[in-house]
DNA sequence: TTCTCGACTTGACAATTATCAAGCGCTAAC
DNA sequence: GTTAGCGCTTGATAATTGTCAAGTCGAGAA
């Protein structure tokens, strides 16, 4: 599964916001300390509750986060290249809060929290890029929160489906980035409530079929989901 | 309201984690930019979408953070002293995610939120002293989101209490902190199905007059609520 | 092609939670 | 003391969401 670690990676990781402004040596000496890693699909990368070891760098492929207590589990977020996740854990030096699986065949580098953790103290520009990132997931985490607890199940799927248009260079028609039971675990409900909540969506000019979106009349959609720059907008 | 800075104030502001480590000349800097007021209760000190020009340190009284999303409301957190609130958005120098209100009478530093930007080129520690403050009120974010969504409200009213016996020494009996509809907006719920929730939770323990609360025996509270440390331990 | 498997859907039903309306109980003003 | 107001409770009902069981559908294997 090792791979060691190839110099045609440094561009990619490089451009990161959180690795874009760092001086050229600490750059490399974090790298030099890191590895990469192939993972085949439904591999779990970290277990909730497990001392934080590694910063995540995803290069390629997609990783769900989620969490478990007494006996059910729930989808908090998908990271997407080229994205870090757990650095809140590194920084502290605490345990992993949710667990990491691989959804599809991915390439990710493993840097040691301790190099990370050291680099900081030495590399002003580093650890002013690290708490950007921070202050970013942060205001996504209370987003989220937001959404969930403001909105019904059938407005956040509304709204997720604008914010996925969008994202598809705001084309009318677009694909579902992952299977239905992930959606729906990561909206906050269940396989069957999200069906129906499609459903549901008709009326407002949504036509699903499989993982096809089709939004036939955005206007009404918008009209309906409300979307807010203060939930929906991942931007600030 | 407003009455000018106390020096008197300086030692529990710097006893913060967030400035206790600064150097003494950037800790007087920064306080000789901020100001403090006090505010009678119900005061709104900050509207969500605003632009964040200060960053919030509550020095006595409590302070409500909440969001409204198409005429709904909920809260979201409840600020107690001595602590700094909306560091993200200062940070980032976004809009503020939340609005906030004094519960009670409250003394409030307001610093100037280009001041501690500024400041954290400078100071090295106090630098590292916000990251870990951010990634502390992420992480707690976190644990609120995994509490919600894998949680009934019965089961989130029951390991709230638990919680809150611990902050009050592990008595058997202690007091709610706010008035019930606030908990109730809190944990996600009426104050109607709060009301009921207590009822619910007669059969493992817990007595409710008004708002003294008595445990008669935890060991069943702790054998529903199933805490976790992963989403009830805030010192993680 | 046919079969099988798994994801998705659908329907019937149950649990959870919210809404509306009325009433209770405490506190504070008169 | 009386009364008004407010927060809390309670009951009845409705909306939302989840559960269980049976389908349907389509992709990949034999």
């Amino acid at each position: 599964m090792h791979i060691g670690f190839s110099e045609s990676d440094y561009p990619d990781i490089r451009r990161l916001p959180l690795f874009s402004d760092m001086a050229d040596e600490s750059f490399h000496s974090l790298m030099r300390a890191a590895y990469v890693q192939n993972f085949p699909p439904q591999i779990e990368l970290i277990t909730e509750g497990d001392p934080c070891d590694f910063l995540h760098v995803i290069l390629s492929g997609s990783v769900d986060l989620f969490s478990s207590w007494n006996g059910r589990e729930t989808s908090m977020a998908t990271v997407r290249p080229i994205s870090t996740f757990i650095l809140a854990a590194t920084i502290n030096d605490a345990p992993y809060l949710m667990s990491a699986r691989t959804l599809e065949k991915s390439r990710v580098v493993l840097v040691p929290s301790k190099d990370v953790r050291a680099l900081f103290d030495t590399d002003n520009l580093f650890a002013r890029a690290i708490v950007s990132e921070l202050a970013r997931c942060y205001r996504s985490s209370i987003k989220a929160h937001k959404d969930l607890k403001l909105r019904t199940s059938l407005e956040r799927l509304a709204n997720y489906l604008l914010r996925q248009q969008e994202n598809s260079n705001g084309d009318a028609n677009f694909e579902l980035e992952f299977e239905k039971r992930r959606l729906a675990s990561l909206l906050g409900m269940t396989p069957e409530n999200l069906s129906r909540a499609f459903k549901g969506l008709r009326p407002y000019g949504v036509d699903v079929s499989g993982n096809a979106i089709s939004i036939t009349n955005r206007e009404e959609l918008v009209n309906f989901a409300k979307p807010d720059r203060l939930i929906d907008d991942y931007s600030t």
